[in-house]
DNA sequence: CGTTCTTACGTGTGTCGTAACGATC
DNA sequence: GATCGTTACGACACACGTAAGAACG
């Protein structure tokens, strides 16, 4: 067996059974590909594919877990030449990145900020999805690191770094009138319609159940799952905002008024994952400690308390 | 870079870093494993080994670390050829056991008879250690299951399937004084000297606690590994022993006395350790179910309690 | 009829084996 | 001088690419 029929398997699948996208992506002719599946078939003597007349369109039980090796494998493969690169001193490289909110957004920018003026050439990509997907990704080796704020299913073989913890804000045009109404209590959020993020992105069920603990049960007039969204509907008179704290821009959201809200609900960390067996380049554990270290932006409202606890393990 | 390469490097380390010995264990010519070790070092960039003169004598940190990836990534590979091996209904293969204990060759003989009638075509290696080193060979994918009765470390890409349970039992010549006084107490055996398992094999540590939970500190006149050792010393009068219930055979030890002892000592667990990702094989998995419904052999004092409580999950 | 995959065939790279050389004990 | 590792060279195998053929929409 050889390694190009591995990588074969791998493009396909991750090509939607297209020999000939894999074999764009493998950088090869197309009949290239097909040899090395036909012959990786072959080899192990299974039906690894589904087929439609000659279309590949899927894969045979046998094929789904050989695939699982084979990944497991080419990544392996992959940190054997990430020592190579990396005691080179090379410092051209990619940093993968797979992030599902907009929240991740906040703390990003700063951070990616300082790895580039560290790591001017290595690239940057930034991949998004569900909180499963992300871990998915990960486990893959398709991405290098997950930002999540729930994790979901505890895989033992991913290591998850809790980094810095945040709570939810309210946003309201200026004069609205619940900034005249004190004490701001879940009772009082409940008369207004709410706009907030959707459910499983954010710790959603956390924030219902924070209601449902006294009783309540908020009107949530929109929700979606980027927070300039929630802002353009609040500005819009949708009902008052609820964001992650360190989504609040004062400069660029002088329009709107924030308040802490983190009296009222349990506090949030935001976890960074990455598979505990790969090698880390230097600049990726950079990366990890720069995350780390991080800090959410300067909290919006001035009334938010200091924020302490970070970077625990998991 | 080629899965070739790899081999190399895993057999050189695997033969005491001698080329020689790597290229018969591969079937190949020095020369050849020479070029493909050069080849590797090469595309990597890296000094991977130390030489002294020509020889090779170790491997650079780096080296270090890329066969660890090495041996990950073959191991992967070697899970998707038992996909195709098993799929063929295959019969052929090699079962592979690590052990500390004579225990668990109370125990094995009777599996691996049964195993042997359903495969015998399946060739069965047995290779032995430390309870550390057993948990090595696992992880390394040297061996397919360890039989541990302590689990020192928790690596998470192992599983640990808890299996029978098993006590210590007293073992002495007929007509020994001890016999004759009752109850049978701690204190009681603390005044006679004791021929036991050596510490580190066995939970040899909770022996002793269980006496220094009392405030008494066993004599122990002799210890050894092989609990036929132990019952030699017993028969030469170097003391009582005190050994694992299904290490006695009422046959073949006719000519010594066994008492439980279940009622002072903790009961230990055996347990089967064997890799979470790694492709299980037919047979490989039928091993796993007959290991787990094995009961020790019928335990040799007729005082012993009903065991219970068999093959939980860890 | 275009797209997609397979099959056939020629070319070139690379791997193995034989063998000579170099080094170390 | 015997053993072990590296280097040189020839033979063979194999993977890629070009190109023609087959199935599907």
């Amino acid at each position: 067996m050889d390694l190009r029929q591995l990588r074969s398997l791998v493009a396909l699948a991750d090509n939607g059974f297209s020999v000939t996208s894999a074999a764009q992506r493998l950088h090869v002719v197309q009949s290239a590909v097909s040899q090395q599946l036909a012959r990786l078939e072959e080899e192990l003597g299974i039906r690894l594919f589904l087929r439609v007349g000659k279309r590949l369109t899927g894969l045979s039980p046998e094929g789904e877990r050989v695939l699982i090796y084979a990944r497991r494998a080419l990544s392996e493969v992959t940190s054997i030449l990430d020592v190579g690169r990396d005691h080179l001193l090379e410092t051209r490289g990619v940093l993968r990145i797979a992030t599902t909110h907009t929240q991740a957004c906040c703390v990003l920018p700063r951070v990616l900020t300082e790895f580039r003026r560290r790591y001017p050439e290595v690239s940057i990509e930034i991949h998004q999805g569900t909180p499963h997907q992300l871990l998915d990704l990960v486990s893959n080796g398709s991405t290098d690191f997950a930002i999540c704020t729930e994790v979901v299913e505890i895989n033992p073989s991913l290591t998850v770094v809790r980094c810095y913890r945040w709570n939810r804000i309210l946003v309201v045009p200026p004069r609205h009138e619940i900034l005249n109404r004190r004490p701001l209590t879940l009772e009082l959020l409940n008369e207004y319609p709410l706009v907030t993020y959707v459910f499983g992105f954010s710790a959603e069920s956390r924030f219902r159940t924070s209601f449902a603990r006294l009783g309540l049960a908020p009107r949530v007039a929109l929700s979606a799952v980027d927070t300039e969204v929630i802002k353009t509907y609040v500005r819009a008179g949708f009902g008052v905002g609820v964001i992650a704290d360190m989504a609040f821009d004062p400069e660029r959201d002088g329009d709107l008024v924030a308040r802490d809200l983190s009296h009222l609900f349990p506090w949030e960390s935001v976890r960074l994952v990455y598979r505990r067996d790969k090698f880390l380049r230097r600049y990726q554990e950079t990366f990890l400690e720069l995350f780390q270290s991080a800090e959410p932006r300067t909290r919006g409202c001035l009334d938010a308390p200091a924020v302490g606890d970070k970077g625990g393990e998991a």
